[in-house]
DNA sequence: CTGAAAGCGCTTACAG
DNA sequence: CTGAAAGCGCTTACAG
């Protein structure tokens, strides 16, 4: 069975090209095809298995049905949890998802962008490395649809869907100072990226609102590829050094269930001694021992807002400026924070 | 700054576009094409940020350097990993990868197949409902390249890479054994998928050579969508009827855990009372109260091994015949089955 | 209602 | 070394 195509199906049945393309996308009716002759295509399409061209479609069209979502690492369970959003939405519109990971590499994701570009997808989703102004500014400049999600430009006048991450932290360390724990580490990444400044933010002031004076010694911020190595000598010498914590708040959730693996290696009991709390969270945190109150994102409202969003752009519905939306988190208490 | 063509590059540098062509796909030096034209193409390229379009290049070719993923769910960890690892390689190779879920659907499935088609990937990965013959026979009837992984249809020659589900289940059915449980419960999904069938084989082979006979009343097969709901009732009967079990296998990640959260739930102790095994785990599992004991699946090995078969397969190095891989899981003993 | 034709933006023999 | 031209497989005004 040889493969068929447009030209095929007009000469075998005797009728021309348009009016095959016409019928088969579903505009017969509206340019009065008669329903014998839509019939007699459409049944030939289907018998013979007619494939169209996506690319040559595209190509005509300038418009390809598919969105490129570039996010840190597919692998990571936030971004793969938005992904299945976001995927579902689009596929409910028509839009195919064209997916690739940065791994929080500038360079790569500004090939990314224009690999994506390249393909000539009609909108981007982007959780960035925010290093890529320039490719920012580009499609901002060529007023090409996108939107930014999780990771920002907080200086830029973009579309974006972020989580306010200085409240989360701050929710959940007083809730530390309220349970009554003073000396409160953070365990978090260097810095560089919005959510993780945020999350510092909002960790000092909770301690500021306490009348608690910062102590340096209690801060770590770990280099993100050597985590696993850093964060041993960060719990070393908050729990074992001169002056022991009896809290740690962690600011991502491989941080927090690394540290928790410490703890335990060390014996230092979670809540009694240390008390430890989780941005974010993994799905298995509620039977974890102990389970680890974490903060959490609204994953499926987080997809669907950027989704909405996009898809406007593309459509043209909403041309008028860009549109923040920032979300709320959720704490979840669980034991690890001693209630 | 309006877009620029090849078209524009030819005109503005006097060159024709067969010229401007062939040095920005690197075949300039084949093509005996000057140093001088060649540095003024590119120059002129970069600087005015020529994006060259994939769908007319793909159209041209006849290849889109596009691979279609089709898996269950993205959201899973498994699969997210089994991707992370698959688009990795694929880009090391000149590959964007285009993802969709088919949330075991066996008809989306199929549309899948047919909408990647259109896309006109150049090959495909699925982990397969097992329930799209028609589809499966299609590709293999035009040869077109496809692996299939994780499910695989046993009764047709395909290329497929999976993992060992029968030693699996049976080696940690027999650890169980081993530690002197005899009264273990399966909890498992509907029929309907090899690996599901192969892990129900290895359970019963496990206790076969224990000459322990399988009691129907310790079985369970779930309704995947109903799970949460299912397994509630399934936990209930297995450890508060009249013949109360000692220990339990699932047969997923996720029945695990949300088995041993309904054992914390009923106060059973574990792995006192009931000892509980998983097949493929989830990446807290070693931090859960108690650690679960769990079948590993190689997944870097899966991805990997996928890609290469694919590859070789769409670039022509490896027709004669199909491939089979069948790769082998690893235990790992954590607490949870009483060591 | 229908058909011939141009066009989408590339690549690639082919002739010089 | 280079250019004109055909072709990839569609879509879509446009003329009838």
């Amino acid at each position: 069975m040889k493969k068929v195509y447009l030209k095929d199906i007009a000469k075998d049945l005797n009728v021309s090209k348009t009016a095959v393309s016409l019928v088969l996308n579903g505009k017969g009716n509206e340019n009065k095809i008669s329903q014998e002759t839509q019939q007699k295509i459409i049944e030939y399409a289907k018998k013979h298995n007619y494939i169209p061209n996506q690319l040559a479609r595209g190509l005509s069209r300038g418009k390809s049905e598919t969105i490129g979502l570039i996010i840190p690492n597919i692998s990571d369970t936030f971004y793969s949890k938005v992904a299945g959003v976001i995927e579902r939405k689009a596929k409910e519109n028509g839009y195919t998802v064209l997916f690739s990971s940065s791994y929080e590499n500038p360079e790569k994701e500004g090939e990314l962008i224009q690999s994506m570009l390249n393909r000539q997808v009609d909108g981007l989703i982007i959780a960035s490395t925010q290093q890529n102004q320039k490719e920012i500014d580009f499609l901002k400049k060529e007023k090409f649809p996108f939107v930014l999600f999780d990771r920002h430009y907080p200086s830029k006048n973009t579309d974006y869907v972020v989580v306010d991450n200085y409240d989360g932290t701050r929710k959940i360390t007083e809730h530390l100072l309220n349970l009554g724990r003073k000396k409160i580490g953070l365990i978090t990444l260097k810095p560089g990226l919005e959510p993780i400044a945020q999350r510092l933010l909002g960790y000092k002031d909770a301690l500021a609102t306490f009348n608690i004076d910062l102590d340096k010694d209690y801060i770590f911020e770990i280099e993100r590829e050597e985590y696993i190595h850093e964060i041993e000598k960060a719990i070393q010498s908050l729990v074992l050094g001169k002056n022991p914590i009896d809290a740690i708040v962690f600011s991502t959730h491989y941080l927090a269930s690394q540290g928790l693996r410490l703890l335990k290696k060390l014996n230092i009991s979670v809540p009694e001694k240390v008390a430890i709390v989780s941005f974010d969270e993994l799905s298995a945190f509620d039977i974890v021992d102990p389970p680890i109150t974490s903060v959490i994102q609204p994953i499926n409202k987080i997809g669907c807002s950027v989704i909405d969003i996009l898809l406007n752009k593309i459509e043209g519905i909403s041309e008028q400026g860009t549109k923040g939306i920032v979300l709320e988190t959720k704490l979840e208490i669980r034991q690890s924070c001693g209630q």
